[in-house]
DNA sequence: ACTATTTGACCGGC
DNA sequence: GCCGGTCAAATAGT
């Protein structure tokens, strides 16, 4: 059932991802003419780079090995060793799964919306702790959203992400974004790992980007009925979130995806979108079409 | 001063 | 009694 979208969506979103590759260096040609562009040039040279990581990464995980199926679902399968216990827990779970974070990063997704730490617990048999986050507007809102994260102990780049109940709250953002907040068109997370200038990255993303690391009001819990490409102008303010904005000091693609609301960026999201299609969460629903739709419209909009 | 994170303690299920 | 999940005081960052 799954194994199909799985296979073809990432095949597909492969083929996309190395026209975005060609367009990438279509485009950093072009910046080499005029050299006064070399955060572009950096810019774009990391995009490629993350791009060609994604697709090793789908290649990997989804065309070779059978039973393994995906790092996700490996990752997912060492975080919840089967206890009763756990099974029990994951039947409880609802948006559950999700890999992400390639970026080496410290800390997992920026999955957008605002959460809160609350607790991290050693886990029996995992390397790394669990981490415990809700919704920042829990008390405000009443938001029921919680999120359980863990590093997965073959990749600790890799994070299994738990979402529990959905998001109630009213983004905050929303009314701003309305406002005609001016927005950093095309504010991709950019790995910056191994990146020497990070220094420079960081000024950079502070004055165009909704990067800097503040874990400003500024948090956006997605409104589940949000159109996900209608309005890309709102789609693209990406907070960091407070669980990442502490110690996140590479900021990486994120991917995530809790069913609904898992397509609200630009760039950004087609690297998500590529894991994601190889390992379809379990109760997520038809990855792979949106994830087309994601690569369509990424690309136009991105490249635009 | 306010808000977020950390972390040890506590609680409940098994 | 063990373990995962949550609470809440202490601490840190802004």
């Amino acid at each position: 059932m799954e194994s199909f979208d799985a296979n073809v969506g990432s095949r597909l979103v492969v083929t996309e991802l190395s026209h975005i590759k060609e367009l990438v260096m279509q485009l950093e040609e072009h910046l080499g003419g005029c050299g006064s562009h070399d955060l572009c040039k950096l810019l774009a040279s990391q995009i490629f780079s993350t791009i060609e990581r994604s697709i090793g990464m789908i290649t990997s995980s989804n065309f070779d090995s059978g039973p393994k199926r995906s790092a996700a679902v490996v990752g997912l399968a060492d975080g919840f060793k089967t206890t009763k216990k756990r099974k029990k827990m994951t039947e409880k779970m609802k948006n559950q799964v999700k890999v992400s974070s390639a970026g080496g990063g410290e800390t997992p997704v920026d999955d957008g919306n605002s959460w809160r730490k609350y607790g991290q617990k050693e886990i029996l048999g995992a390397k790394y702790p669990r981490g415990y986050y809700r919704c920042t507007y829990r008390h405000s809102q009443g938001c029921a959203a919680m999120k359980q994260v863990q590093r997965t102990d073959e990749d600790p780049t890799i994070f299994n992400v738990f979402y529990l109940g959905t998001h109630t709250c009213v983004p905050k953002t929303e009314a701003a974004a309305a406002a005609g907040i001016p927005e950093a068109s095309v504010t991709m997370t950019v790995k910056t790992e191994g990146l020497a200038v990070a220094g420079d990255l960081k000024s950079w993303s502070t004055a165009t980007t909704p990067f800097h690391k503040s874990s400003t009001p500024a948090s956006v819990c997605l409104a589940p009925e949000r159109s996900p490409f209608s309005a890309p102008s709102t789609s693209v303010n990406w907070p960091v979130s407070p669980a990442t904005s502490g110690s996140n000091h590479n900021p990486s693609f994120s991917l995530y995806n809790a069913s609904e609301w898992w397509a609200h960026s630009e760039l950004q999201e087609v690297v998500s979108a590529l894991v994601v299609a190889s390992t379809p969460p379990v109760p997520a629903m038809d990855v792979t079409d949106e994830l087309l739709d994601v690569v369509d419209m990424d690309v136009s909009s991105f490249l635009a």
